[in-house]
DNA sequence: TATAGTAATAGGAATTATTACTATTTATAA
DNA sequence: TTATAAATAGTAATAATTCCTATTACTATA
């Protein structure tokens, strides 16, 4: 992968918040260092950041979040804050269940988890 | 709610299938019984379908998927075919498992597993 | 160092998915 | 029936993402 001064921008506003932010969040934080960077140039560049291994892509209903935490893991989402935080599960037990239920190939697993924070 | 024949129509179509059809699926079958519907009233119905419990939205990435089983479940994704099954996992661990590690109370957990079916 | 060839990258246009608006039609209750 | 609130078709607007083509970073050679 070539440099690029616009990627290393991206990637740098990815790694510099835990907000799980969207692409047209990085965009409007992109334009204040180059103004005139295009949103498409943001989303090839996260799309390529996230297909190297650098960050990685979660989906918060229909809409793409980007996470500079590239090991797996799974979230809370607060329905009151609409915060979105990160945790681990234990997911070997279901990958193993869904081979002997379903004889289905487990290569990701993603637990989804939505109610309310200990901030409320 | 007040009757409407496109409505009827559209719980119908979404009633009758396991695939998990998108909004212009659904659009694109009902165009064959009522030939002047309007994708609008496809989302809409859908929308009000599922605000009163009668349908399930579930994301695929970042397009919408409708589902006529409204009991909590899970989703087996095959990145081969690109099906999606229904199969149902114990969450109540995890639930309990979320309240005492994060203190988070879980309204409701959902699961995504990609990998690879069993027809492959 | 300078240059040429090339493949990757950028910006902006186009596409896709969804929602909003509005004039008209329709279900339903009085 | 008739009044009226809700629903519809059609279309425009918005949001999210992808595609297209000119430009640029990088590499090998002179």
């Amino acid at each position: 992968m070539r440099f690029s001064k616009q990627r290393e921008l991206i990637k740098n506003i990815v790694q510099g918040t835990n907000s799980h932010p969207t692409a047209n969040w990085i965009y409007k934080k992109a334009k204040k260092k180059i103004s005139n960077i295009s949103l498409g140039t943001v989303y090839r560049n996260l799309s390529k950041l996230n297909q190297d291994g650098i960050i990685n892509i979660l989906y918060d209903n229909n809409i793409a979040r980007y996470d500079w935490n590239t090991v797996s893991h799974d979230h809370l989402k607060c329905q009151q804050c609409g915060d979105i935080i990160d945790i681990h599960m234990h997911t070997k037990e279901l990958q193993k269940e869904v081979w002997n239920q379903y004889k289905f190939e487990a290569d990701n697993i993603e637990i989804n988890i939505t109610g309310i924070c200990n901030k409320h």
